[in-house]
DNA sequence: TAAACAAAAGCGAATGTTCCTTCTTTTTAG
DNA sequence: CTAAAAAGAAGGAACATTCGCTTTTGTTTA
């Protein structure tokens, strides 16, 4: 958690003197962090609707008016906190397409990659959690919509250079393959948060030897 | 949903005299799986935490006296839900392990399978929301790790067999590589569960070539 | 420089609703 | 006629949110 005392940011120079804010945008954005980062911890713990507002209250040490004064309601936040545990494992696959090539390479170290998140095993929690918000809530849905649509083009792409380079066969349907990429994945985040025992290295083996055809040989 | 009148189910000849149910056995669990019907659909539109035992009540066209004559709490009518929708998928995993001998042939009629299920969109819906359920729930928790322990192992030994077949690789670790195809068609019902439009088939192919290395010739 | 001021930030008791569950009464089946 | 089953009104707690008041902060004024 973070810990932001109410003096910790002291004002800069001000452009507009009749109706300026009595805090830096600073503060009012790490006050909106404190209290997700607070929010997340027992969402994490409890799940979004067995935790209830008051707890977030006394978790981020505040009171129903400061933490209304920056979320207009609980959903505003398990929305906002569900977008940053969906983006953080997005993050992290784009990155990894960033720096291998070859498909097999790719899989190998995205489950060591995710458990490498920092609070990485609240963050899957709440991931999985979310995946359920996503049913429900329209506006949640769409928003998730279009990073699942990135990602899954990102991965396909990189099922069709594979293609040109000769490691993928002609006839596969790269859209598909990307969801069952996407899946090993799920799959993993889903069982990690499950049991936090789950060997992230010998998984990525694991979906590595898959890939590389080792149980069709 | 199931339609079981008030009288749908006559009793039968009865043992005992003085202490006898009014109705027989068959009654009650028929009402029973009334209920749970209900609560399905209405768990599985709204979730569980958005829908009250009102709308339960009303859904199944009962009073609150009848329901919570058949289940101590609204909890209890999740984990037997939860329960359904997870033990649902195991069967069909089971199942087509019965039929299919090498992993490429398990996979790919896979998400067919599962979408052919009844009420297959609503129990992949209700399968996320369980998984979720699983996180803060400690008895839902230890009832499914059981039915995932049969299943990772009985996904483990099909990767063994395939070994002593030749046609797994010798230095594959068998109890990842079950997490992985686990990973598989749990992916699967998270995305079609967003996505009813997701081709079944479609995926099932991509699945059998990814695990065929398709990818990596 | 310091006292006064204005506006934002924070507080927290109170509100009104929602919801799960219970309990008494009524109905139904055997 | 008896006992189970169902009904449904009502209890009672939990909850998200609001709103009037207090404190703090940055600026202005004496």
């Amino acid at each position: 958690m973070l810990a932001v005392g109410r003096c910790a940011v002291k004002s800069e120079h001000s452009l507009y003197y009749g109706a300026m804010p009595r805090v830096t945008a600073e503060y009012l954005a790490a006050r909106r962090g404190h209290i997700l980062s607070a929010a997340a911890a027992r969402f994490a713990r409890d799940g979004f609707h067995r935790t209830s507002m008051q707890d977030v209250i006394d978790e981020a040490g505040l009171s129903p008016g400061a933490v209304y004064r920056y979320f207009r309601s609980k959903d505003e936040i398990i929305i906002a906190i569900s977008l940053e545990a969906i983006g953080s494992v997005e993050r992290v696959v784009q990155e990894a397409l960033r720096e291998h090539r070859s498909v097999p390479d790719l899989v190998v170290g995205l489950p060591a990659a995710i458990t490498g998140l920092d609070d990485a095993d609240d963050r899957m929690r709440l991931a999985v959690q979310a995946w359920g918000e996503v049913l429900r809530n329209r506006d949640l849905a769409d928003r998730m919509a279009g990073e699942l649509a990135r990602l899954e083009s990102a991965l396909r792409d990189r099922v069709e250079m594979g293609r040109r380079d000769g490691d993928v066969a002609e006839e596969v349907d790269a859209d598909a393959v990307a969801h069952v990429l996407l899946a090993v994945v799920q799959g993993f985040i889903l069982q990690r948060a499950w049991n936090p025992h789950l060997s992230a290295e010998a998984y990525g083996r694991a979906a590595r030897d898959v890939v590389a055809g080792q149980l069709a040989r």
